[in-house]
RNA sequence: GCCGGUGUGGUGGAAUUGGUAGACACAAGGGACUUAAAAUCCCUCGGUAGUGAUACCGUACCGGUUCGAUCCCGGUCACCGGCACCA
């Protein structure tokens, strides 16, 4: 046998190039097939191009989206862009190119790499965040936020990134620097649009319930939305001001001996006057204005706090007086800014107290004592003490009596809280979607009328953020000066743009009516592909893109615009690609793949294999580029078989229980996104053919399903052996083989003999033998006879095709 | 600190979730072919002892349940990811 190596450099091109011309991999919008919508993230072309990280979703579900056309479905299988953003929008100010043409550029640079690696995308459906055509109806959503009240204008304190000069959401924030950047990120008053996400929160955290979402993330949603339950109570200050509280523990009332406002609290301006250490206090609250996120969390050993002289607050339960404290360990962004402290039961309380020398009250009895430690359980263990009328009472009974008790007073009640914050939504930035709001003097913050959608970004002479902080936008006065469309009178448009985060959150539902020009989407397209059947995407967008476009979709579906409350059914997870030696992949380490590199030196189809083949989907996995070179010689293997099969078309027998065992594991793997062991089994079996001989009717059927993941290779063996012109068709037009079930069983088992648990031996013997026969056998082997000797059978474990055990004691 | 996950040969990883641990690859060693190299093909490849058949040990560590544990339970250690003064 000649072994020779395929030519996949002429072999690729030609099957790229037949399978555009025939749109095999076009989505029909009518079609009498069950419908299958898979989805990956679509990428930010950034100037470098494709990393090796992508081909990892992007191959899974091209093989998951193959696999499912030859099941009959009608695939829909698109990609995009998401192109607004910051790198490109840097490299166009260093570069002096405009933002739009380093996009187009992008864009064309990544489709030809995405289109040499042989995805089956809908090249039809292409969408670009940055066209007009697509986000005039990004613009469009946010005005019917608008208009139901969930986008607001708001001046607060927001994360300022100081090199990025711009804001960023909670959610882009990582341990106090910017996510993309890692520079610090500080606190800036700032009028900025808002999201009123919040207002979703609690059906964000319910409707995970009901989709096949990976268990972490569905975790990680949670935990990040963060509810709890709890009480609001309101103290009387002795100005007679109310003090509003949240607290999770309302059964700890009566040890409630000071109480800690943010620094940034409101009641503070008013008693300002009032207060004899009024300039201890403002240096302090100075003092935490200053501090960058960073500094804050990482200074949180020490408490730090100033107390109140002039005002004190009444315990509404027993009447006392008890001290105010000002401390930056109470955040003015989480319920009410303002907390009742329980040292005896709360961690945080119990170190400030003992700094601040306040009282420290025991209320729940059990745990050590409340002067050494803060005694925390909420379970069944307490028992409630110097609490008048919830004395006896355990935590959990309490809990519900003292609210009520509340309630009936007036002074408080039932609340829910959660940790998930509006989602700041302005950019002062260039590369972005304008925000279709103007300015009036007169009629304040007035939406665009619809009809003149698109807003489009203007052209600029320079892109640079300012200094000030406004964005670039700000300055092309032309543009800036408007009427009001309320009065008509001169008005101002909003300058700041939307963040990347605004295309990506409604992209899949464009996918389904791309070229809509009426509408977001036709309703049709919208209820026949709805929703997204499988999304993958990376873990790093759980509590951002994920949690967003949830978010967005609900309220499309509350309008009536899209026909699901959920946007995808199913989510899964990749883990990611690392350098050869396990390190995470930098130009700074000099251990990055290029993509192109591999197509050139071992095809497409080997890259494709090799991605695949490198281990668990879900787990991360370093690059190695030996193994590159096993999944090429696989494929070199399976090429040769072509030259040296018979011409049967029927499985040569040796062969035919492993091709029908293939059949099912590939199928079944390619659901379980356990692609490194379809491979493995698909290895196996050309082992086997190299072992038994193989014939044609073997190598249909391999080639078959071996087709969603070297499909090139595939396509040329399938015509070479001649099945293009049996069939007229193409292999990725083929349905999936049928396997027999009967024929995936052996005839005879191996099965296992142990004695007293010990493995002995293995008996070969015929497929649902009975126990009897199997122990007669089982007595036959050297080895098992041997440990049988002098014994007597007490006892046999039988478990059938697998094994059987044999428990003995010494005989007679 | 809290939540989630992982720990298996020299390496990446398998093991139908309680039933023959190490599939499939990579690397390494030996051999064949070759003037030579590459490529290809064949053999060995968890540890210890033994020429050998074989025996014992072995899935991070300690213990438990079971005829039988990589899998279940209790404890310990290590690493990874998320959250982090959230009242």
């Amino acid at each position: 046998m000649i072994k020779v190596k395929y030519e996949f450099a002429a072999i690729e091109p030609k099957w790229q190039k037949k399978w555009e011309e025939a749109k095999v991999f076009a989505a029909s919008d009518r079609s009498d097939k069950p419908k299958f919508y898979g989805l990956i993230e679509f990428p930010y072309p950034s100037g470098q191009g494709l990393h090796v990280g992508h081909p990892r979703p992007y191959t899974a579900m091209d093989i998951v989206t193959r696999k499912k056309r030859m099941d009959g479905y009608n695939v829909l299988f698109p990609m995009g862009f998401d192109a607004f953003g910051l790198p490109t929008e840097n490299y166009a100010i260093k570069n002096h190119i405009h933002p739009a043409v380093v996009t187009r550029n992008n864009i064309a640079h990544f489709t030809e790499q995405l289109k040499r690696l042989g995805y089956g995308f809908d090249w039809d459906r292409v969408v670009d965040t940055t066209d007009p055509s697509y986000y005039k109806w990004t613009q469009w959503i946010f005005l019917q936020l608008y208009k139901k009240g969930l986008a607001y204008k708001a001046t607060m304190p927001v994360n300022w990134c100081t090199s990025c000069k711009c804001v960023l959401a909670n959610e882009e924030v990582v341990e106090g620097v910017c996510e993309r950047c890692g520079s610090a990120v500080i606190r800036k008053e700032k009028s900025q649009w808002m999201l009123r996400i919040t207002a979703y929160a609690q059906r964000l955290i319910d409707d995970l319930d009901d989709l096949d979402f990976i268990e972490r993330v569905k975790t990680q949603q949670k935990n990040w939305i963060g509810r709890s339950t709890g009480a609001e109570v309101t103290f009387k200050a002795t100005t007679g001001d109310d003090i509003v509280v949240f607290t999770t523990r309302p059964d700890t009332l009566f040890g409630a001996t000071y109480m800690v406002l943010s620094p940034e609290h409101e009641l503070l301006k008013r008693w300002m006057s009032l207060l004899k250490n009024a300039s201890a206090v403002q240096d302090y609250q100075r003092a935490a204005a200053s501090k960058s996120d960073l500094e804050r969390t990482e200074l949180n050993k020490e408490k730090t706090g100033v107390c109140l002289d002039g005002v004190r607050a009444v315990n509404p339960v027993n009447g006392r007086e008890i001290p105010i404290f000002i401390s930056d360990y109470v955040l003015a962004t989480y319920g009410t800014g303002a907390i009742m402290a329980v040292p005896a039961h709360d961690d945080r309380d119990w170190e400030f107290a003992k700094k601040f020398g306040c009282e420290i009250v025991e209320v729940v009895s059990g745990g050590e004592d409340v002067q050494k430690a803060a005694f925390t359980a909420k379970d069944e263990t307490g028992i409630l003490v110097n609490s008048d009328f919830l004395n006896g009472l355990t935590v959990k009974d309490a809990i519900p009596v003292i609210t009520k008790w509340l309630e009936e007073k007036g002074i408080g009640e039932a609340k829910v809280n959660y940790k998930l914050r509006d989602w700041v939504f302005s950019r002062q930035r260039y590369w972005g979607e304008p925000i279709p709001m103007v300015y009036c003097e007169t009629c304040g913050w007035q939406p665009l009328p619809e009809d003149q959608l698109p807003l489009l970004l203007p052209e600029v002479e320079s892109y640079e953020p300012t200094d000030d902080g406004e964005s670039p936008l700000s300055k092309i006065t032309d543009w800036v000066k408007t009427t009001c469309p309320c009065c008509g009178a001169p008005a101002k448009r909003e300058t700041d743009t939307m963040p990347q985060w605004a295309g990506s959150s409604w992209y899949f539902l464009r996918y389904m009516d791309p070229h809509n020009d009426k509408a977001l989407a036709s309703r049709e397209a919208l209820d026949y592909w709805s929703p997204v059947d499988w999304y993958n995407g990376g873990m790093e967008h759980t509590t951002l893109h994920l949690l967003y476009s949830r978010f967005w979709h609900k309220f499309l579906y509350d309008i009536g615009v899209v026909p699901t409350k959920e946007p995808y059914r199913k989510r899964t997870s990749h883990g990611m690609i690392l350098g050869e030696g396990g390190e995470k992949m930098s130009k700074s380490r000099g251990n990055v793949v290029n993509p192109d590199d591999i197509v050139a030196a071992y095809g497409a189809d080997t890259l494709r294999m090799y991605i695949m083949f490198i281990g668990d989907f879900e787990k991360a996995a370093a690059w190695s580029d030996n193994a590159v070179k096993g999944c090429k010689r696989f494929l070199d293997r399976v090429w040769n078989l072509a030259e040296s099969c018979t011409d049967s078309p029927d499985y040569t027998p040796a062969n035919e229980s492993g091709i029908h065992k293939t059949i099912k594991k590939v199928a079944d793997d390619i659901e379980a996104m356990k692609f490194n062991t379809a491979i493995a089994a698909m290895m196996a079996l050309v082992n086997d053919f190299y072992a038994n001989g193989c014939s044609r009717g073997d190598m249909r059927t391999l080639v078959t399903v071996l087709s969603p993941f070297a499909p090139h290779i595939c396509e040329e063996l399938w015509e070479r052996l001649g099945f293009a012109g049996e069939t007229g068709k193409m292999v990725c037009e083929m349905s999936w083989p049928v396997y027999d079930e009967s024929k995936t069983v052996a005839s005879a088992v191996e099965m296992a003999v142990q004695v007293q648990g010990k493995l002995r031996g293995a008996v070969r013997v015929p497929v649902d033998s009975d126990e009897a026969a199997v122990v007669e056998a089982a007595k036959t082997v050297d080895k098992v006879a041997r440990a049988l000797e002098g014994m007597e059978i007490v006892k046999v474990i039988y478990v059938k095709n697998k094994l059987v055990n044999l428990i003995v004691k010494p005989g007679k």
